[in-house]
Formats: structure tokens, C-alpha cells, sequence
DNA sequence: GTCGGTAGTGAATCTACGA
DNA sequence: CTCGTAGATTCACTACCGA
């Protein structure tokens, strides 16, 4: 095993890309992994983002007036997305195969994603044998209004066990958390967590477990874990993020706390 | 075309079967489709899933002693509620393909579905020819408790369009939608959705629109089509259902109210 | 009327067990 | 083994009855 970026007693980080770092790790030696890796992979998908929805995510040929044609083979709806899912999907796969090796008997998957990307989620969950129990929904609150749309203001927390789930605790939280997003002068991270979201994902996971972040980012997971009185493991390829990770591990191991920027909430009535 | 069931100035019902109806609708003639198909979910194991409607969503309450007590009020059932994920998805895209023919462009396609059939419902839309664009969350509340689990009060809506988004409407809606479901001694199916949250998708379609709904229910979907000035078409292939839905229909064009049996809303602060 | 206790309920889930 | 049925579980909330 390389030598990690930073260590203490509950927290170990490792500076490294993450599908190489997993394999490294031993097989049933983590209790819970909780992660939120990036949305979309790979490179030829920038330049499929920039395009209209209705051409990126759809086969739509152009009439002789310039008027949009609906595909004719139903085929077609699957095929503008595809080399990005398909690539996603494969991806995912394979680092969620390592988790599953990697966790415990019983143990917990939690991953973030959007509502673009969930179904591929979920089959990436299944692909790698886990188990898949439930999708929590993290509500931010705001979002940015687009007319006559819905305001996309919430997240994805797909939920999975390896095997049979074990212990329970004598929770039973809600499926909708809804947590501020840090604000953008306290935050250290573009898509950065607060800390009460994860919070309330590890009400689910017995005390003193060891919690996995494979993409790490600025460690939130490894903040929250860490004041819940679990242990930590991350890791996160960029340097200055892994910097980042480790000053925040290292100030809430002395005993500070750390609220990731985490404004009051403020949910009022939506309907 | 088959003679309706029931019929006004501004309303149509049949009772009739779902495919076989829409199937004689005509192409380009509908503005928007919003429907609550049955979800073929109930369970990951094996039996749990076939088992008749009434049985498999019902509440077993416990007596003093411990022992468990079957719940005491009645529902008619709903049949077509038994497919797997395979069945599922390729029933799905069937009559989704009906749907698309039958919608105008740009027209407005909305379905509710739970967790476990999510990915297969977007799947399926998708395999439609329709553009997937949102997804939305109905939060009911409150939920069955599972130890140690995410409690589950959500379901979910799959938006799509017909091509290109035509005629956004001035609203930019939370695409959480809180609203608890009609009570059990106010509603008269099994699987009601509350008037509110019909109300709040229909903010996103131009007035005067034709509503379409193939497996109406107690058209809920009508009532809040009807109240939202919007035209309807409703297809339920159980005559006792089609039965209420006529009364429903009728007591809303004659210009009664009918709020679907919905309590005021108490969403606290759960974080 | 109001108050408080009791019974009923849920778009489930999982285990046990006999055929 | 597999298939199918029976039974136990869990809490926030509502309906309803009697005082």
C-alpha cells in the first residue's frame, strides 16, 4: 500500500486516483462506504453538454424548414445518450465492484447523483452485486428557476447493502433530507456537501464503523464521519483538494468543529 | 370509436381497457398525458409482488397481545399490478408509444412511479420517443416504518415532452411536491393521489388544454384537469372505478367542489 | 364544545415453513 | 431444490368515542 497523504489515530487519506487506490484495499475491511463521485466521465461528453437537451439527449434530424423531426425508430431514444451512459455505467461498475469487495458482509453503500443519471446508478449498484434498498432524496432548497420547468433543487442518495443487512439500528429517518448547500464564500469545493446531509445518512450505520470515501473531495464525509465517532478512509486524486481534506481532518481530530459552511435552514412551505 | 361511459361539455370517460382505447384515440390530438399506471412493485421477493393489489399495499396492525390484525376497511382491487421489471418495462413502452403518437408536439407527458420502478419507468418513456426532462418528488408526509431504514413517503413523477418544450407557462414549481395523501376514511381507491399534487403539475401546462389520463382511477386526474379549466379524457377499465370516476366528474362540472378528500398539510421541519 | 385515550392505517418487507 | 402462503413487524398520524 502507498503511503497516505495524511494520517491520525481515526483518519487515513490517500492522495492517489481512486480505482487504483481500491484495489489496494483488503476485501471485508469497511464497514460503510458514503460517496459522491463526479456526475458525468470522460472527456467526449463536455462537448455533448454544451449542446440543446433536445439534441444531446435525443436523435433529432432537422426538417427542410428547419422545423425539429421526432426519431422514427424508438431505438433513437436511447442512442443520443448513449456512449456517455454506457461509459458511466462501465465506470461505475468497476469501482462499485471494488466497494463490494471491499465492504463487510452486511455492510452500507451510499451514493450521490442526480436525477439524469439515478437509473444509471442504480443499474451500476446492481452490477456490482449489491443489494439495492432505497433512493433518499436531498432536498437543497434552491435551484436555479428555469421558466415554465421544474426548479432542479434536489439530489439523489442511492442506498445499497452488501447482502443481507445486518444490525440495524433503531432509526428510522426520513427518505427526504433537506439541508442548505454550503454558500459559495464559505464552501471549498464546487459541489460541496454539508455536513448535516451526511450527518443524517450515518444516523443508519452502527457506531465506531469505518467509513470509506473513495472520492473524497474537500472530506465532508470524512468531517461528518468523524463526529459521529466513526473512522475515516478517503481518498482524492487532486492534490490541492487532498490538502484541503487533510487540514479539515486534522482540525476536527484536535477537536474543533467543522459545520462545512452550513447556513440555517430555511424550508418554508412549498405548495 | 367505442360510445364513453360518461360524457359532458368538457369531460369524457371510458371503461374500457387502457391499451386498447388509446390505440383509437387520434394521433397529434392531446395536449398532455398525466397518469398513475399501476407500479407492478411491492417487493423485492418472489411472491410479495403477485399477490393481489388490496392485499399486498395494506397495513396489518398489531393487538394488544402482540399478535397481527388485518386491516378492517375495504377497497376495490386493481388487476395489472403483477408484471416483472422485463414486463414491466416492455408493457410500459407500449403504451407509452400510444401516448406520444396520440400527444401533440411539445405536448406534455407526465407518470408517477416509486422507487424501485424508476429507472425502468424513465427506460421506458425514453424507449417511447419521449424527451425525459425532469423528474419530480411527491413527498406524502409520512411513510411505513422499516427499522433502521430510510422511511419511504415519496413517489416519484416522470416528465417528458413530445420534441421540443412548446409554450412554457410564467412558473417555475419546486420540484418537490408536498402534499398529504387523501385519508383513508375521506378517499375511495386504494391508491389515491390528492388533488394538490395533480394541481401542481398542471401549473406547467397552457390553459384550455386537453388532459389525457389512461388509467384514471377515481379521476383525480379529471377532477383537477376539470377545476384547472383544462378539458379531459379518462379511460379505467374497472366499472366500479369508472362508476366513481362518473359521479366525481359530474359533481365537478356541475360546479361543486371536491378537494379529494385532502387534509391540511403539517410538513415540520424533519432535519 | 374540548380533551384525551384507544383503535385503525399505510403503492412493504422479510422470515419461516410446508408442499 | 423451488414455489407459494402465512405471519410478524414498525411509527406517525387520523378517526372516533366517551367524559
Amino acid at each position: 500500500m502507498t503511503t497516505p497523504y495524511y494520517e491520525d489515530e481515526r483518519a487515513t487519506l490517500h492522495n492517489a486516483e481512486a480505482l487504483a487506490t481500491l484495489r489496494e484495499l483488503p476485501t471485508a475491511s469497511v464497514d460503510a462506504v458514503i460517496t459522491d463521485p463526479p456526475y458525468s466521465s470522460g472527456g467526449a461528453m463536455r462537448g455533448d453538454r454544451q449542446q440543446p437537451a433536445e439534441k444531446k439527449y435525443r436523435g433529432w434530424s432537422q426538417n427542410s424548414d428547419g422545423s425539429s423531426k421526432a426519431p422514427t425508430s424508438t431505438y433513437a431514444g436511447f442512442t443520443g445518450d448513449t456512449r456517455d451512459q454506457r461509459g458511466y455505467l462501465v465506470w461505475s461498475s468497476i469501482w462499485m465492484t471494488e466497494c463490494q469487495r471491499i465492504l463487510k458482509p452486511g455492510g452500507t453503500f451510499a451514493v450521490f447523483t442526480d436525477w439524469r443519471q439515478l437509473p444509471t446508478t442504480t443499474d451500476a449498484v446492481q452490477a456490482a452485486g449489491l443489494v439495492w434498498r432505497a433512493v433518499a432524496v436531498w432536498d437543497k432548497g434552491i435551484g436555479r428557476p428555469v421558466k415554465g420547468r421544474f426548479r432542479n433543487h434536489v439530489e439523489y442518495v442511492v442506498w445499497a447493502t452488501n447482502g443481507p443487512h445486518s444490525s440495524p439500528q433503531d432509526v428510522y429517518p426520513s427518505t427526504v433530507l433537506r439541508h442548505t448547500p454550503p454558500t459559495s464564500s464559505r464552501r471549498v469545493h464546487l459541489t460541496e456537501k454539508p455536513v448535516g446531509v451526511i450527518s443524517d445518512l450515518l444516523t443508519l450505520i452502527p457506531a465506531g464503523s469505518v467509513v470509506l470515501d473513495p472520492f473524497a473531495g474537500s472530506a465532508t464525509t470524512g468531517v461528518a464521519a468523524l463526529e459521529a465517532g466513526h473512522r475515516f478512509i478517503g481518498v482524492e486524486m487532486s492534490e490541492h483538494y487532498a490538502e484541503v481534506s487533510a487540514n479539515r481532518l486534522r482540525t476536527v481530530t484536535q477537536g474543533c468543529r467543522d459545520d462545512g459552511g452550513q447556513d440555517a435552514i430555511d424550508f418554508g412551505e412549498s405548495a
